[in-house]
DNA sequence: CAGGAAGATTGCAGTAATACAACTTTCTTG
DNA sequence: CAAGAAAGTTGTATTACTGCAATCTTCCTG
């Protein structure tokens, strides 16, 4: 079990680790130069791992106003990083999901950052034990969020995945 | 030695938890609703963490247009989250550095993510043994990142330092 | 089927980021 | 000292984000 020291310092340590990550994800997202602003990044992302959602959905777990989903959707619409549509014939709901396009962005973005992240990793000549990686995982884990080798198969079929398994 | 097995493990694991801690960072700026956009926020981080500034440095640094920085300087100038000054008489640098509210309010954001950091490792249950600390200390390093502590000075004195130990 | 709820979009309005070009001031150098 | 470089600011314009209120379909329910 942790001892008050231990989860201190641990707790210290991945607070210098959540700096050093968003310093990295910034640069990275900047440097590609993707035509695609913060906010819209986001949505892609969400798309690419919770799936295709509602439009009232995605304007919750983003945090938006609903017009204002419906306003970036058409500027990503425009750029053909994201398709509308229906189901059930249910005209009022619209869904949305990534296009081939935008799947492929959020995977360019995500494998860049894989190669920046090598880089360092290298530049750090650490030895990764497996109770390290055990440890990594866990907090991966508490915080909500997905394995990589999960995230990977979200995103592989998070474009036209209507006929597949990820609409609920 | 890292074998190539163990870093491409290592390395999906960083990227997960760089996932991790993107996703905590963003939501705990979000929920502060502290009145600055995320463009002013980081710039308001470069000014804690390196110091007082020239305009034209702190624009490379995020890499924005010169007069994009000065409106932005602006608005923080606005908020009394940031103050301009001159040096040995030189009057066509403008300084930057934060003020007293500019530093407490990347302190208050911080500290709320280090909240959430233990509430994480809390609910992860993990053992941090000196061998993952030194693992984590050693990737910040390497990604050019300031240890905890480090970053603690830098902020405690980023705040009004004419006289003090930040300027060169 | 009629009334109302649900869901998204559109109208309207304000703020922010962003950059290019022109300009002002100030420093430096020949 | 004069010419020019350096640094920041202002003028101007575009795009995006954001939300509230009104609207328009579409679905559901009594």
């Amino acid at each position: 079990m942790t001892t008050p020291g231990e989860h201190e310092a641990l707790v210290r340590a991945l607070l210098a680790v959540s700096r050093s990550m968003v310093a990295v994800a910034a640069r990275n997202l900047a440097a590609m130069e993707a035509d695609v602003t913060l906010p819209q990044y986001r949505a892609l992302v969400l798309l690419a791992t919770a799936g295709p959602q509602r439009s009232a959905g995605l304007a919750k777990e983003l945090d938006v106003a609903p017009s204002t989903l419906t306003r970036m959707c058409d500027r990503l619409e425009r750029k053909h990083l994201v398709r509308r549509f229906h189901r059930d014939n249910d005209r009022r709901s619209t869904w949305l999901a990534l296009t081939p396009a935008g799947r492929d962005l959020v995977g360019v973005v995500m494998r860049e950052r894989e190669r920046e992240l090598s880089a360092i990793v290298h530049e750090a000549k650490v030895d990764a034990s497996q109770e390290c990686l055990d440890l990594l995982d866990r907090i991966v884990a508490a915080s909500g969020e997905l394995p990589d080798a999960v995230w990977w198969e979200r995103w592989e079929i998070s474009a036209d995945p209507v006929d597949g398994v990820m609409l609920p």
